[in-house]
DNA sequence: AGAGATTTGTACGTATGTATA
DNA sequence: CTATACATACGTACAAATCTC
């Protein structure tokens, strides 16, 4: 009964205010209280601290400006709760939800009853946003699948023209046993997920790893919703990746790249083929029902 | 004097269990107490809830479910607090800190006093992340901005291979003219941006336009901490750019690829030179400083 | 423009589970 | 097994922002 009544507004986007406050803390009104580090005032007189409103989002950059002067490294301990609640002059609840944002990006690694401790700003949760990205749009899903696809298209055939003929014997021998383990139904995802990975392991740069991961699994989160997948196609998927191997071990780079693309061309198709499916069965059961309820 | 006291473990990271609960609940204990969402009871006499400590992960996971659910599309109001408390039987904290991580995912889009709204689940986050990362690196912040130079280079690379040939004349205009106002230190930046965006805004996948934004971003929020880049570049600057439209209007996929090669060549290098003389007049301020100081 | 209602933001206190030593 | 440090969760109260009338 209470839900019907904001239903009337559309979607007043508040904006990019933020790139401005990303490295530095911007914290505009720190002439709060009293609370400076020295004392170890237990953060009590407070009863009308509250500078704007913003005190979550101006702690957790707080805390990162902490971790910056204090030259904290991956795995090292963040102050606890107590500490910053003491340091920064907030409220416990106030500490923790900035903690919580920043666990969210890979910032901090929280361990329950032991620590915080810095993270390795991984891009993990990104694949997150990218499959709520995918279930929520208001078109369908196909289309946001279509963009996750090709996006990884992007990147991996960027990434074969730059493989070309630079991978050890070893890896090349890898990527082949992988790619043969694609025929079994049973190890077919997890051989995929390998290939890929063994693929870009041994890159210096190791964000285009895990971009590559991040599109991966958002992909494989979202795919399986479209039940029926063409089963026959299997043995095609081994002998595109074989021929990538082939393409990256003897061919130059627009040969690789082509290996690629075809590669993704075929998953392209699967995943057209497959929506149409499910479409015309979705019509049919619709046709059915109303054939036959009424 | 608190601080110290657990520095002496390494990092033992907690690995990845996360990607199984991307898209489902799977919050195991649901058989806590009461607290059906039928009964409108007050959340009390709970004193002893907390089914295994996972309380507020599992609670985004719930909200993002009850978003998918309901067929809620970017803009559509999410379930207020209370009705979230009562819904799902947790304590308001609980539900502040779920919200808290899907907010800073992007998920949902919070508006103090009015409401919380299903988000557009932007990529915006992900420069942060990018950010902290760089700053982070315990081997200095050279290599994690060459990371992301050359994540740049990878996607816009790519971009420029798909662009050439099919932009309007309109697009390619506006191009040159952001591309001449790069003489200007003023506007540098600003029709830098400008160029890289406008380049993609055409694109029906807006997960490349994104992915290049957030790149861009976490790249000039780090970029300033290299002083004094090669004021001298800057025509050459325009001259680049200018060359990708050339490239882009009459040039095929290998010339685009090429010209835009050759631009990122050119921060590559800028960046290196300037970290080579941070490096130089740091090392002699460290002589001076110890050769005076003593 | 003023008052009330709704909703999110912040603060404080307390109890409990968890991991380490 | 006990002790300790820590994060987790609950409940409540009040402040601030926004909307509606």
């Amino acid at each position: 009964m209470i839900t019907v009544a904001r239903a009337s507004q559309g979607r007043q986007r508040a904006g990019g205010a933020e790139p401005d406050s990303l490295l530095r803390g911007s914290h505009p009104g720190s002439v709060t209280g009293g609370s400076r580090p020295g004392r170890a005032t237990p953060p009590r007189a407070r009863s009308r601290t509250t500078p704007e409103g913003v005190a979550v989002a101006s702690t957790a950059d707080r805390i990162v400006e902490l971790l910056r002067e204090r030259r904290l490294c991956p795995g090292d301990p963040v102050p606890t709760e107590q500490e910053l609640i003491a340091e920064l002059g907030v409220a416990r609840n106030t500490v923790r939800e900035a903690i919580r944002e920043l666990r969210t990006l890979g910032i901090v690694e929280v361990r329950h009853g032991f620590g915080t401790f810095v993270g390795a700003a991984a891009l993990e949760a990104v694949s997150r946003t990218l499959v709520f990205r995918v279930i929520s749009n208001p078109s369908g899903e196909l289309i946001g699948m279509r963009e996750l696809l090709d996006m990884r298209e992007l990147i991996e055939v960027s990434m074969a023209r730059r493989l070309a003929g630079t991978l050890s014997a070893e890896r090349l021998a890898t990527l082949c046993e992988l790619a043969d383990r694609m025929a079994d139904a049973q190890q077919r995802v997890a051989a995929d997920r390998d290939f890929h990975r063994t693929l870009y392991a041994g890159q210096p740069n190791s964000l285009v790893g895990e971009l590559v991961d991040v599109f991966w699994d958002a992909y494989h989160v979202v795919v399986p919703q479209l039940r029926e997948l063409t089963e026959a196609a299997f043995d095609a998927t081994v002998r595109r990746h074989r021929r990538i191997v082939d393409a990256l071990e003897s061919g130059g780079a627009d040969a690789a790249a082509t290996a690629m693309t075809e590669h993704f061309a075929d998953l392209h198709e699967r995943v057209e083929s497959a929506a149409a499916r499910a479409a015309k069965t979705l019509a049919a059961e619709r046709d059915s029902a109303s054939g036959a309820g009424r």
